[in-house]
DNA sequence: ATGAATATACGAATATCTTCGTAAACAAAT
DNA sequence: ATTTGTTTACGAAGATATTCGTATATTCAT
C-alpha cells in the first residue's frame, strides 16, 4: 500500500477543516476557525483541539517555527475523495459505481459542458474496453 | 417535506442492517445477525440492540405479533442513497455531482452495457436542455 | 411439569467525537 | 514591569455509537 493509500477516514469537523485548508492552502487555527465560523458556531479552543488531533492522526502537517502554528493538510484531496467515494459505492451502493452514477445524475441538474464531458469520458472508455 | 424527504442519517452499522433487510426482506434478528456474521463479529444481543434503536428511530418497522418479532426496513434504499450521496456531493465534492461522477467512473471499471446506460441516460438529457 | 434453547428487554460499560474551561507561555503596548 | 490580548496545551464534560452481560419470558421436547 502506497503513500496515498493510507486509509483515511476524517470524521464530520475533520473534513470541514480538510476543505477550508485545501482551499485556502497552509494557515493557522485562528484563520480556520474564521472561515468555519460562517457557517458553524463553536469556540476557538475547538477548532484547536480538532487541528491538534488531526496533526496526532496525520491528517495535517504543521509548522510550529514560530508560535503561532501553521498547519496545512498532510493528505491530498483527491485521494480523500476517492477514498470516501469508494466506500459509499461499497457500502451504500453495493459496489456498482454506475448505479450511484445514474443516482448523482438524475438528482443533480448538470451543465450542457459537464454532460460533454462524462459522455466524453465514456466514448473513450468504450472505445478501450473495444480494444 | 413529504414522506420521502425525512432526513435520515443511518450510522455504519444502522446501514449495514439496512442493506441485509434491503436485500432479503423483512426479517427476524436471528436472521440479519447471521448474514453479518459472515462479514464481522458481534454476538447476537448486539444485533438485537442496534436493531430496536433503529425502532425507535423509525428506521426500521417491527411485526410483533408472534414472539420472534420481524423487522423490515422503514426507508426504502434509493431514499437513503440519494441523501447519502447528496451529502457527499455537498461535503466532499464541493457541491459538483459531475466532479464526483467523473472521479466514480475513473476508478471504477463499468461493463459496456453499464457505460452505454449511463450514455443513454446523458443522452436524454442533453435534448432535455436543448428544448 | 421440568429443563434446554431461544427471544426480548434493560442497563451499563466502552469507544469515539465534539465541545469547552482553564492554565501557562508569549508578545506587544502602555 | 504590568496589563492586555493571543496562542498553545491539557483535561475533562457531554453527546453519540457500539458492545455486551444479565434477567425475564416463551417455546418446545422430554
Amino acid at each position: 500500500m502506497g503513500i496515498s493509500g493510507k486509509h483515511i477516514k476524517p470524521t464530520e469537523s475533520e473534513l470541514e477543516i480538510l476543505r477550508v485548508l485545501w482551499e485556502k492552502g497552509p494557515s493557522t487555527v485562528r484563520e480556520v476557525h474564521e472561515v468555519l465560523g460562517q457557517s458553524k458556531d463553536a469556540g476557538y479552543t475547538t477548532t484547536l483541539k480538532l487541528m491538534q488531533i488531526m496533526h496526532e492522526k496525520g491528517l495535517l502537517d504543521r509548522d510550529t517555527s514560530s508560535k503561532t502554528h501553521i498547519y496545512s493538510s498532510a493528505v491530498s484531496q483527491e485521494n480523500t475523495q476517492r477514498q470516501l467515494l469508494d466506500k459509499m459505492i461499497d457500502t451504500v451502493f453495493n459496489g456498482s459505481a454506475s448505479q450511484l452514477v445514474l443516482q448523482a445524475l438524475g438528482n443533480h441538474t448538470s451543465s450542457k459542458e459537464e454532460l460533454e464531458k462524462i459522455k466524453q469520458y465514456l466514448n473513450d472508455m468504450e472505445k478501450k474496453i473495444n480494444n
